[in-house]
DNA sequence: GATGAATGAGCTTTCATTCAT
DNA sequence: TATGAATGAAAGCTCATTCAT
């Protein structure tokens, strides 16, 4: 539920209350009950949501950029990310607390969340890398992907904190690392063949 | 005060109780307004010290690691930022939550801090890139600075995801990315010459 | 609410808590909180509902005695009043604290009410004493009424200090002033035909 | 002690705090405690004194105005409660809510003083009535005072309600009914010698 | 499905009061 | 005399939750 998210990125979870949860979906807060057990509930579902909803994002985005040239794709998963926040800011910021949840049921389900969007990552660009580079060994997957962990880390704080002009920047920036990046490789595998 | 922050970081502004708080000190809620006229100056005293702590940490690091190699400098930041932030758990979380936080006044804060901090980090950086290199540019000086905000913010943000060795290779990862940097402006800057 | 306005001439504002008072209605006291905003709304309308009740009162008391002989209709206004204020003693007591109310938008309320109140007198009092005296003067119209709410004041003030027969003979000698009062008026107007 | 007396008259027993009357007198609350053992027993005695205070400025207008014509002696006592309380606002506002007091002890403090200044009255117009009209029964000196004390009251509740010119208006009309009263009972004198 | 009415629990805050200094 | 610091008690109020309708 859009409205159970935006309160808690704007007042966190004991300032999301009932009655503002309710009223921004136009019902009365006791109608919430009929859907759901309890406000951890009602949360833990939206949560839940919010989450299946980035991995499935990250996933098509993935999707959609195959076929372009690899370094395009990496550079995509980055435009995509930022795109995906900078439409849902409510999401984004729920999601950035959610780091922080108070309540127990969801840093577990954050903590499966994550390992399983690691997972899918990992053997996405894994399979991604060997097609493009038959030769790779798994240290340089490894070095590959978790540079572009830290880039993204980098794009995905930076949304909280830059606006504009500055922020477009520092997407710019780790575009042109990833560029320089596969630059190197490909030079590397060029001397190797 | 650190029992403020750490029941904020742990349950948020409207989670984070007077009676939570005095407990944590060892006296009674009561005692709390004979400091502090309502819970909002308490939290805004708290997280004014909080970025003012974090501003000294900063500068603290910076200054104790001038008189090393360039590259060493922007790297020891990193590790500065790091250890700061792995030692002050609590102070890190409360950090990361006030980008969101529910009292206005906070948020101007916050604000100005960064700015503040954003110009305190160009200046200092400034001088000792053109100390380094004095024919450098200001749009290689702007492009470094940029690149080192994004790799620390990447840094900054793994934090909160990873642990242990996958987080300390994040860490290896942004120094490795900036020793590449200097390379490349020192080899740069030996063609000129 | 009778309650709040008990609650009120017992204790004052302050000394009114929601909590005796919703014990008096038989509720909880949150549940008045579904009813009225917060504290100074319930008192501010049942000071309304204090208000128009005295109004409407006196204005049922004054079409009452209608067709009754002039003297007498004045006579039956101090009744009137005497006797509702001797019923509603709560009322009466809450209607005097009134003029020292800590709450402004109270105060400016009853300043309202007054003028109100005197308008409708005033006028009545003016057509009553035209239909009799037609003849009359608006200078002695307004010395009439003036003296009637003299001596219509003291009567109420004394509700206040004095007890059985002595406020009954205060009351008795009002009367007896609004009698002479229009004997006189009488004597004038004969020698005048 | 006029600190008190004005909280009071401004919030009432409750809306008075220790905190609140301290600060007017410029020391801070707990010092109250050096002079009175609590709250209560610092009411009481703002309240004695209010009333100790009335009492003598009603004898010291009384007995200021002896030698006058004696009509003119009740005027001048009318004359001297407006202007004490036109001068001591914020005690006129006391001495009213005195009558509801919430605190018993005032309460039966309150009735002894007005036990004792009815007393004081009317041995003091008895005895001047008695110089004036020598022949004059005991039941004419009642009604004169019974008259004059309902004036008084109607006079005093104005003060509440009415101000500026309105105001002298009822004062004077008050002032007329005495002056009436005493050329009455001049003239029943005059044909019964 | 939805809600008006009610409430227990708990929150922030105030207040009278205490006591060592 | 005076007060800084502390606190038990209670105030006004909010909130998640319930339940009959």
């Amino acid at each position: 539920m859009g409205a159970t998210l935006r309160q808690y990125s704007l007042h966190g979870y004991h300032g999301a209350t009932m009655k503002n949860i309710a009223n921004e979906v136009g019902i009365k807060p006791a109608s919430i009950y009929y859907f759901y057990d309890n406000k951890e509930e009602l949360f833990i579902s939206a949560f839940q949501q919010l989450l299946d909803n980035h991995q499935q994002e990250m996933e098509r985005i993935f999707s959609e950029s195959q076929g372009e040239e690899i370094a395009r794709i990496f550079i995509s998963m980055i435009r995509g990310l930022v795109n995906h926040h900078k439409i849902n800011t409510g999401e984004t910021v729920a999601y950035i607390s959610l780091v922080n949840s108070p309540i127990p049921e969801i840093k577990t389900y954050l903590q499966e969340h994550l390992v399983n969007f690691n997972n899918w990552m990992y053997q996405s660009f894994e399979e991604l890398l060997k097609d493009n580079y038959p030769s790779i060994t798994t240290t340089a997957i490894n070095a590959i992907i978790q540079q572009y962990v830290l880039l993204a880390n980098g794009v995905f704080w930076s949304i909280n904190l830059y606006e504009g002009e500055a922020f477009e920047q520092q997407v710019k920036i780790a575009e042109h690392f990833i560029q320089n990046l596969f630059n190197e490789l490909n030079n590397t595998c060029k001397v190797l063949s």
